[in-house]
RNA sequence: UGACCCAUGGUGUAAUGGUAGCACUCCGGUUUUUGGUAUCGUCAGUCAAGGUUCGAGUCCUUGUGGGUCAACCA
């Protein structure tokens, strides 16, 4: 019997639904994503892609990417780059690229008419002025004595703005709407600043841009968006959005409608652009794309897959309140994703050798091993055996209780895709450090060979690489970026005093030689051990491996 | 001494006045040539107090707690 689930509505898609209920036709619905190209795209941003996206996906609806670039000071190409080869990258289609600073023109042609009806207004005082007469929260602000000019005066200076005859900061033009207003966004917001920068579209076209509320909701609007969804923080702005709105609005066309959710914050990490661009450049991280940074790029680079962040996003969910989502539910997706799909292979990250002394010298066989058990279209590959082999320190100890199967004097335990060896003696150093084990082999025992031998229980297998056939590679083990849950969090200190010292540990690991053609992002499950990618930073001649995530690790949760 | 938003297990989310469910985490069992995976199971929740109702996590009131808002940023 088929049970037929019903998924339930997240609060936005319900709210859509309301709206075709109320005669929205379907085919008005549209929805965009609007990044300012200002830093890169970090996992809480993935919650807005794969929500907007989502919807475009659900309703059959074009979903616009449009770079909100009102601002020439900060924004760069470089950004607007990263950002589509992100999106690109986790697999959704934008229907058209726009560009706010498209809208200038259409946005200063407003500005007139709003001028002439009396509703705007250039102030020529200084900004520490104006933010005095702004008022607080808690108490009303008072008029400009700008706010009364005649709209001839105020047309001259909009002008004058424009053409470049006054000083950056010198006039702004502002909303006249009301100084009083509980909503201090209401309170004559700037629409426009002279800012003589050059644009990285626009070049030198303008010397004044316009502000963000000014620019936002009309560009919506010019895109007919049905539903322009952004984050909780623009919750105040929303006033602002529809007071603009009603100054354009026809009432032939649609009228998009903003609604905001929660921001996504993932535990030991930041998500503030501002916070991690801070990360980048005082060198606590080595980029963007550092594959400790909660960026895509970061994550990219770490080993994990669009379908992980997909399914992390959708499985997280959204809503209105406050949250800090435990990176176990991300480390769970991509876990869950590689588990499926990820090539098995051994290495050995600290390694110890280990001699079959009735091995015979000089001899090696290339054993069958499977890829993948979890796909079975994943096929086969030879690994090489020989006499010496390396396996991991702690995988050996001279004795141990009952609750240690891997390998101890005097018991057996079976090499992965090998044989079952026995532990006879081992070398110690002056440390007491043990150099080498020596073992002997039940050369009937070939892992897959059918025979009484080779189907013997034995409680422990262990990953392991011929010293002879060894490849060399370095092994990036991360760690959480911060020691701290929420390192933002805390009201008297720096997030940067939780920054975790030992967020990157280098390993010189040894490992099987089928890894020598592994290519840029490939990625595996080393066994035993975890996920693994080939960094960007590795080449023809040097193999280097980032940890994505560790496996499950119950022997280590025993604690003994 | 303002406005607005939010409050469900440790975490993230469902339940649209009618059995508080799912996922992650944690813990335990089974299986296993990865101490992985899979699988079974345990623990654990409606901020508080009133009210409306046959019935309230849901509606109302009042508290309490958390968040947002005063860039020529977005």
């Amino acid at each position: 019997m088929m049970i037929e689930e019903k998924k339930s509505l997240n609060f936005i898609e319900q709210i859509i639904e309301e709206d075709l209920a109320n005669g929205l036709p379907k085919e008005k619905l549209r929805f965009r994503f609007p990044p300012e190209p200002n830093g890169y795209l970090h996992i809480g941003h993935a919650a807005s892609i794969c929500l907007n996206f989502g919807l475009g996906l659900r309703y059959n609806a074009p979903v616009n990417l449009r770079f909100d670039d009102t601002n020439p000071t900060k924004e760069e190409q470089e950004y607007v780059d990263a950002i589509k080869h992100d999106i690109d990258w986790l697999g959704f289609k934008w229907d058209k690229e726009l560009y706010s600073s498209d809208y200038f023109q259409q946005l200063f042609d407003w500005t007139i008419e709003l001028i002439k009806e009396g509703k705007a207004y250039v102030d020529n005082q200084s900004s520490a002025e104006m933010a005095q007469q702004k008022g607080t929260p808690t108490e009303p602000g008072t008029d400009s004595p700008n706010r009364n000019r005649s709209v001839e005066e105020n047309l001259a200076l909009f002008m004058k703005m424009k053409n470049g005859e006054f000083e950056e900061g010198s006039h702004v033009l502002r909303a006249k709407i009301d100084m009083k207003h509980t909503n201090m966004h209401m309170r004559d917001p700037i629409m426009y600043r002279i800012l003589k920068k050059r644009h990285h579209r626009t070049g030198n076209d303008w010397c004044i841009y316009p502000m963000y509320d000014w620019t936002h909701g009309e560009s919506d609007y010019l895109e007919q968006i049905s539903h322009s969804i952004c984050t909780l923080e623009f919750k105040s702005h929303r006033d602002l959005y529809d007071w603009y709105l009603d100054q354009v609005v026809e009432s032939d066309k649609l009228r998009p409608k903003q609604r905001e959710f929660a921001r996504r914050n993932l535990s030991y990490t930041v998500m503030s652009k501002r916070k991690l661009l801070q990360l980048v450049e005082e060198g606590f991280v080595n980029g963007w794309d550092d594959p400790r940074m909660p960026t895509i790029s970061g994550l990219r680079r770490r080993g994990y897959t669009p379908a992980s962040i997909k399914t992390f996003s959708e499985t997280a969910g959204i809503s209105k309140r406050d949250n800090v989502t435990d990176v176990a539910l991300l480390e769970h997706c991509i876990k869950d994703d590689l588990n499926k799909t990820a090539p098995r292979v051994m290495a050995v990250m600290n390694p110890v050798k280990l001699i079959i002394t009735n091995y015979p010298e000089g001899k090696e066989e290339w054993l069958t091993a499977e890829n993948n058990q979890e796909d079975e279209n994943a096929g086969y590959r030879e690994v090489p055996f020989s006499r010496e082999i390396y396996i991991e320190q702690e995988d050996f100890r001279e004795e141990a209780n009952k609750k240690f199967f891997r390998l101890k004097l005097g018991s057996e335990v079976r090499l992965k895709n090998a044989y079952i060896i026995k532990a006879e003696s081992c070398l110690k150093d002056e440390n007491g450090e043990v150099t080498e084990i020596y073992c002997t082999y039940d050369d009937d025992s070939l892992s897959g060979s059918g025979t009484e031998a080779s189907k013997r229980k034995v409680k422990g297998t262990l990953h392991w690489v011929s010293v002879k056939h060894a490849e060399k590679a370095e092994v990036r083990v991360y760690d959480r970026l911060f020691t701290d849950e929420a390192p933002d969090g805390q009201k008297d200190k720096d997030f940067k005093e939780f920054i975790n010292p030992d967020s990157l540990t280098i390993v010189d690991a040894f490992v099987e030689p089928s890894l020598k053609t592994a290519k840029v992002l490939d990625r595996f499950q080393f066994q035993r051990l975890g996920y693994f990618c080939v960094d960007t930073d590795a080449t023809p001649d040097k193999l280097v491996f980032n940890r994505t995530v560790p496996l499950r690790d119950s022997w280590a949760k025993m604690g003994e």
